[in-house]
DNA sequence: AGTAGCATTGCAAGCGCATACATTTTGTTA
DNA sequence: TAACAAAATGTATGCGCTTGCAATGCTACT
């Protein structure tokens, strides 16, 4: 099968009997052409099933329109929102998502040398930061970078994140007011700097109320079967705090279903627990998990935003950018 | 800020002191080209931070190297897996993916037409089809189409999906040696081959039981929420089953607490429930859920392969593919 | 009618790379 | 060492589009 070549502006333009230029204009918002043959030059093109190519017009305005999204953390209880709404943000800007997976030092690199070469005209980096190198090389090339829920200081790039700090005093807040003691700290990823902004201020609010003491944090434990275990662990060590706060609600979920199935402690009044992230399981009867809901769609939006407006005002000035998140309050915690 | 130009090819073989077609040979693999004038020209493109231009190569080579995927169904339990799946398959084969959002007949052709337009290599479709329009369209355009999860008949594309009519006679034999009797079935979504293929079959092998029968069948039920009410309003109605099998695990899993929490019902002993999807909560000793595994890994790498094979062998011929999925029987159905 | 002023169109030169073809260099063999 | 094949390199053209500039058409005004 001989591949038929596609028809392009010229053989529109013959059609139509015009020059190939006019029919770039015709395709061209705003382009200086008469409606008269703008009509002559779409009817041609609707015949001869031409579409402007796009990689042709990119070449030629040297701007590609791909926005490069370098997507790290696939198991992230809302992946799929989060990249749904990047590249649905990104699409209603007039630019198109280009996805990339990668997790690895080498893959991320790898990932940024393919957008450099696809002449991306910006990145998105969802839960990493891309080397000291390869930001240097995109701010060499003007490619902005926006990174989402992730941040490394030293990098030219621009962040946004939810406020973490906040988060953890509202949570040092609402585990005082009910007079809870002993807090244990259970972090999942030991690199989040979101994660760690809450434990950070939850030990400066802490540590200003007396006989209230973090009697222990743990770091790397993430999943429901980890959760299970760690509250079993903790109960057979004699380690018992009366506040359990978590960074992820499925180890959260596993630490309460270890209390209520296994260890029989009662939440909240032996235990209180509160997860990070308000999965929809948590908000089920069966668990009803306090946890801490975090603004996706706002942060998604405002990182999309952010970036496009640099692309477009040449900007290759970094930002920093922190949204509020919500603590939300049920069963896991007492009434007040 | 005059935005400084990028450096080209021409720039290399400049400061290399050979040819730009040298320069691009040095780049392109297999190319005739001495070991000592390729180390040469490396060496000056690092210098300048020079990265081939694919846009540039794409419109020369006359292919982009673009992978349209149009995702409809992001709120399918698994769909951070197989988007991940298919971006990691993609590039695995030395493509990209471009992601589209879109589940509406409109905004499915727009995305269609910008992947006309990107000159997009072959489109990948995740549970929806395109119109016939754009399939006929693709087809002249020679743009091979593969439709993950979803069929519908007379269109111009291949199709990779789950062998729903095994799974359904799988559960109805499961369902018959246990001599449960009276079976409701209950659909998330009425335009799902999937699905209806699994109730199809179901239907078929339960007329072969004596006593058996199909009771009852709900159409359009999704989600945790709407499993819970249903199984209330079914008791109400006193339409009482001894086997629902449910397309969705959410639903399932609803119906399961329902039963549990709000009825009293004893499962698997009065109920069975099978749920379908397996998702990660299904396992959770909490819910322990009967449900059909799909290989979602498995339909992925079978997608892109087909895919890219059509891509490189360019063939339209059409292909159906079907996989195996597995039913897993945990503790919402009596144990034999 | 003549012409200034603007809208429309055509012309042609790129955008950065791949590649057919021509030319030069290298290596091989008699 | 000559002669020739093979490998390496250079030259020049085209991929399909945008866009600056020039040429043309049109309107309105004196």
């Amino acid at each position: 099968m001989t591949t038929k070549r596609r028809n392009n502006s010229q053989d529109v333009a013959d059609l139509a009997r015009v020059s190939q230029a006019s029919v770039s204009r015709a395709f061209t918002l705003g382009a200086s052409i008469s409606a008269k043959t703008k009509m002559k030059i779409l009817a041609a093109a609707e015949k001869l099933d031409y579409q402007p190519n796009i990689i042709a017009r990119s070449l030629s305005k040297s701007q590609s329109g791909l926005v490069g999204i370098l997507f790290a953390n696939w198991d992230h209880p809302k992946a799929a929102e989060i990249l749904k709404g990047l590249c649905e943000a990104i699409t209603e800007k007039g630019f198109k998502p280009v996805v990339q997976s990668a997790n690895t030092t080498e893959s991320v690199d790898k990932a940024f040398t393919d957008f450099l070469s696809y002449q991306a005209d910006g990145v998105i980096v969802f839960s990493i930061s891309p080397s000291a190198n390869m930001s240097a090389l995109c701010f060499r090339s003007n490619i902005p970078i926006v990174i989402l829920n992730h941040s490394t200081p030293g990098i030219n790039a621009s962040v946004v994140t939810i406020d973490s700090t906040k988060v953890g005093r509202q949570i040092g807040n609402a585990v005082l007011e009910r007079s809870y003691k002993r807090i244990t700290i259970i972090s999942s990823d030991a690199h989040s700097q979101v994660l760690s902004g809450i434990s950070d201020a939850l030990t400066e609010t802490v540590s200003q109320a007396p006989e209230t003491e973090i009697i222990s944090q743990l770091t790397g434990v993430h999943g429901y079967e980890a959760g299970v275990q760690t509250i079993i662990d903790l109960w057979a060590e004699d380690v018992k705090p009366d506040v359990i706060v978590c960074t992820s609600d499925y180890t959260a979920l596993g630490i309460l279903a270890g209390c209520r199935h296994k260890l029989g402690i009662k939440v909240p009044e032996e235990l209180c627990i509160i997860g990070l992230g308000d999965i929809p399981v948590s908000g089920w009867k069966d668990h009803d998990l306090s946890t801490v809901k975090i603004p996706h769609d706002e942060l998604v939006k405002t990182t999309v935003t952010t970036l496009i407006s640099k692309i477009e005002t040449q900007s290759m000035e970094p930002e920093n950018i922190k949204l509020d998140a919500k603590l939300i309050l049920r069963g896991t915690i007492k009434n007040l």
